[in-house]
DNA sequence: TTAAATGCTTGAGCTAGATCAACGTGGCTT
DNA sequence: AAGCCACGTTGATCTAGCTCAAGCATTTAA
């Protein structure tokens, strides 16, 4: 209690939010969090919202308050490629650009904290803290790039869907540290194809093929339980 | 000539150094150069030798200052993923990480600048300015991976090639801005196979293919004039 | 100089995954 | 309740790229 005594310090909004905690917000003092504050907007969206849209002006960032987040490059052609998932209390935006070719988009109900692009960079000046923390937000998303870079280049179309399988059971409740062994599917069978580099069909039928073995099961296509996790990981290739 | 009255505090070794202008360095002052300059090594290793291997304890971090540097990723069962070429002036390691999964290998012979994890670590603490750079880096790496991997999931073989070809020519004469038309190959074939997530046969049928298009011309199968760059970026699906 | 090893190319056939097509299912709208 | 539409599954076929195999060129070793 004796540590909260502050606690009347820190904006009302902030007090139980994850990213004060683990997310970049947790390099601000009560006085900066104060102020950021005041420019701070939160909103929820609804699953299929564009939060950031590819090759246009960024006008601001934010910060995944609870939902998934699909990150995406396009080609001429229409062709797609999810680049990365982003879970609660990531930081949504390319800092330090105008802005990105990679869009973002609301996978789930998604809630967040917007705040206009100056207020990073103002608050970047003051606090390196602030920089460290996105430096090694920006470390993490680099390796998980470059493992899903040998996921893409590398694995057979099975053990690319349970790989999907394990990044997501890795990752959807923020709550559990490592795998939770009963998970909802934040991406319909198109997204997912998309993510792997393979086609909707593929993937339905490598699904079907871990149910058929009894490594998983699928209720109203969404909602999997992984039996079991040591098989899971073998058609992983790991 | 103004401008450079203190080039007497700056350290022999980083005067001519290009990480002193484009790379890390260029955030610190005379001072730190020197500071930093007691701790540095310089050497040249010859294609082939291993930076720092996947997994173990890394004791230290490099510039680039000449050469190419090649980022790989291994499977338990030997599978390996070409994640990134990395080219003078460059940054190599990961910062603050004890170890990482990427291995980093000399692709040609390269010169680097070395120092001990501390010294980066201590210059970190004094100088924001570095670590700012050192952010920007790993964003640049993070939009190249991404980019990498909409190639590694979308593109055909022959796109894939081709924008191996693209990439190499935007990068591998540090002094030239855009592309090059003339350029040598840092690696051989069956690197290329997997960095392309290809075969070797794939990857010298696709070259042969080009060849016989009139884009390219190959000598001593690692030089390689561009004779039609819109070709080839059309044949990489832009 | 010859021999052995390494890297590159080319050909022939095979197979994982794409494509094309049909059908099921659940959620909306009217 | 009926009809529609988006999503998912399953089957049949086709093809891009893999595998296997042979041969050539260049480098290294003896």
């Amino acid at each position: 209690m004796r540590l909260d005594i502050h606690n009347s310090d820190i904006p009302l909004l902030c007090r139980a939010c994850e990213a004060r905690h683990k997310g970049i917000c947790g390099a601000l003092d009560p006085k900066q969090l104060q102020q950021l504050g005041r420019q701070t907007g939160r909103r929820e969206v609804a699953a299929g919202t564009e939060l950031v849209a590819a090759g246009v002006q960024t006008d601001g960032y934010a910060n995944i308050l609870s939902g998934i987040v699909k990150l995406s490059k396009l080609m001429a052609d229409g062709r797609q490629q999810i680049v990365g998932l982003q879970f609660a209390p990531d930081f949504v935006g390319r800092p330090f650009a105008a802005s990105s070719d990679v869009s973002a988009e609301a996978a789930s109900t998604v809630r967040i904290c917007t705040f206009p692009r100056s207020a990073l960079e103002d608050m970047v000046r003051q606090s390196p803290g602030l920089e460290h923390r996105l430096h090694e937000q920006a470390l993490r998303e680099l390796d998980d790039a470059r493992e899903w870079m040998m996921t893409l280049g590398q694995k057979s179309a099975a053990e690319k869907v349970a790989t999907f399988l394990l990044l997501l059971s890795r990752h959807v409740d923020p709550l559990v540290e490592g795998y939770s062994d009963h998970l909802e599917i934040p991406l319909k069978r198109s997204d997912i194809a998309d993510f792997l580099g393979l086609t909707v069909e593929t993937v339905s039928r490598n699904l079907t093929q871990l149910r058929k073995a009894g490594v998983l099961t699928i209720q109203k296509n969404r909602l999997v339980t992984v039996n079991d996790f040591s098989l899971l990981e073998t058609a992983a290739g790991l």
